[in-house]
DNA sequence: TTGTAAGCGTTATCAA
DNA sequence: TTGATAACGCTTACAA
């Protein structure tokens, strides 16, 4: 240990010959303190190798410069460029993050957001596990007035911050894009529950661009899937294509079910885009190596992490205890590829 | 805020006529305490809805239960799978994990490791950026006896602990399975320096491959990417398969160049795996949505990540100032798929 | 513009 | 087996 010489405000003060409160206050370019000292203050910590202890600003001011981020898993392309996204804009404003997986597990949320609460983050950001069906394990963070975003899944009738995209025009884009491809018999993957929306959401958009353009609406079209895998859209896509009535075109809900729909419509003899198109969702990396390539729809994940960064940092910033609840809707495009070209 | 409700180990202590000391024991099952009391304290904390605080705790023993995790990205499969090894690790064990990225950047990573230092974490699991080319700035854990593990890109001559695979070893497979399939012209592509070890190893371990069968050993046949992305694997592989003297197989030290292996040999019109066999390295995702699925190199990274946290906890346990500094070698397997399958 | 001094909620050192 | 008390390093009223 080398912490005999760990540097305090005690000792620049000593040397100086001022107060700890002045160094303290020096150190943040507080407006009470004279330029002339915040200068040597700053130049006298930097001499003696002065480094500032977080934990003690911390404990005393009630918040670690921090920001929780709890989701379901860090592997999906989608999540770990929305962490990147969070990282980027916290450092930038000198916070730093903490993250944790719930893998999916209610009850892992519950624990993690106490935890979260236990190290006094400043703010939280969240995406819902798959499993939750309710919101109140995030209360806390509302009676301690500790800013919540929720990003991507969030939850029903929950009053807070949320950055999403409109999964519902997104929805409604990826089946109309279809429908200007020439397909008649559209079918769709869906998944979870209404708590969680946007997969429901993305549906409604579905069903509405039908409807809007007198195609058939047909619940044997529209399959569930269990979890987002390749098994599970192959299982999926391959009900489909053995229907007497097969479709002629899909819209996937993510690009795992995506690429699976592409690969099981080739196994099967089904030719892609000519006898089936497909879009995916989210545009990740597997979307275009697939052969042909899969037409999709942009998620921008980096950007909805700052988005989600930056709302804390703001209502930090703000400290005026706003009931108004933000909400950022990010834009979506269709990124069409040859899985979907007939035109 | 409830803050004038926050439960503190001084209000357990006045509710059951003990001392703040005697409470925070108890909480810890220190031996020195009665098992009843030990009870009871609980009890009566689990009542009063008692959450410690981690904060002044680190404060008063100089340790933050975190662990600080510096990354050149987390947007990599390789390292986001990482890093969720860390997370479930570490959780287990109650501490936090705290994520960084270098971005690659030099200057990045050295003022990142003294924020790390800053914020007092238990230990630190570090990727090098890919422009380092020296680890001084990773002294002053050392100076402070703060366990450091370096994964998969590791520095060389500085003794720390070390999560790696045996890249030489897995060269030298993946080279080996080209040749047991009948390549004769093998090629291989290379990046970053001598410091960062891990391409250079992969390339020595096909060199040797090479010589131990007799085959051809050709400089033209190395060719050196300036980073790992579609268009310079897409350069490279073009360059290779304009000589006059085509190359029969790749080495991919990654399985970004070697899908844009495969993907510019069949723009090119060069068959594979018949005329081009092609191994890449990391089993990443799009490794198996390439067409023909590219055969490629185990790299167990949630296992390294678990290895490395687990080293670190070992480590804060033992206390020992072991000047042993354990390097765990994981294993790595070829798994051999389509783009290199010829017998 | 600067100083005084009281905490923040623990842990650790003695002493009992 | 338990208690009293002094830190840990900083922030922030309030005073000067």
């Amino acid at each position: 240990m080398k912490d005999y010489n760990e540097v305090t405000i005690y000792d620049i003060a000593e040397k100086l010959n001022l107060a700890t409160s002045t160094i303290s206050r020096a150190l943040k370019d507080h407006h009470t303190i004279s330029k002339k000292t915040i200068a040597k203050v700053k130049k006298t910590a930097q001499e003696m190798g002065y480094r500032p202890n977080n934990l003690a600003a911390s404990l005393r001011s009630k918040k670690s410069k921090a920001i929780g981020v709890l989701l379901p898993t860090i592997t999906q392309p989608f999540l770990s460029s929305l962490i990147s996204g969070i990282e980027i804009a916290a450092r930038k404003a000198g916070y730093s993050v903490i993250i944790m997986q719930s893998h999916d597990k209610h009850k892992d949320e519950v624990d993690l957001t106490k935890l979260l609460y236990d190290h006094r983050v400043s703010g939280v950001i969240c995406s819902l596990a798959m499993e939750t069906e309710d919101a109140a394990h995030f209360q806390l963070f509302k009676e301690s007035a500790i800013p919540l975003v929720f990003v991507d899944r969030v939850p029903k009738g929950f009053n807070t911050y949320r950055v999403v995209i409109d999964n519902y025009i997104a929805g409604y884009k990826a089946t109309k894009h279809l429908i200007a491809q020439g397909c008649k018999h559209i079918a769709h993957l869906t998944i979870g529950s209404e708590f969680g929306t946007i997969y429901h959401e993305r549906k409604r958009g579905y069903l509405d661009a039908l409807k809007e353009h007198n195609l058939e609406v047909d619940d044997k079209y529209v399959i569930r899937v269990k979890e987002i895998t390749y098994d599970e859209g192959a299982r999926a896509v391959k009900k489909l294509l053995s229907l007497k009535n097969k479709p002629d075109g899909i819209f996937a809900p993510g690009d795992i079910l995506g690429v699976s729909a592409i690969q099981t419509a080739k196994k099967m003899g089904v030719k892609v885009p000519e006898e089936l198109a497909v879009i995916g969702f989210n545009d990740d990396p597997i979307s275009r190596i697939i052969d042909p390539n899969l037409s999709t729809i942009t998620h921008p994940a980096e950007k909805m992490g700052q988005a989600a960064a930056e709302i804390i940092l703001n209502s930090l910033k703000s400290k005026t205890k706003d009931d108004i609840r933000e909400i950022a809707f990010l834009n979506t495009e269709v990124i069409e590829r040859e899985s979907s070209k007939r035109n």
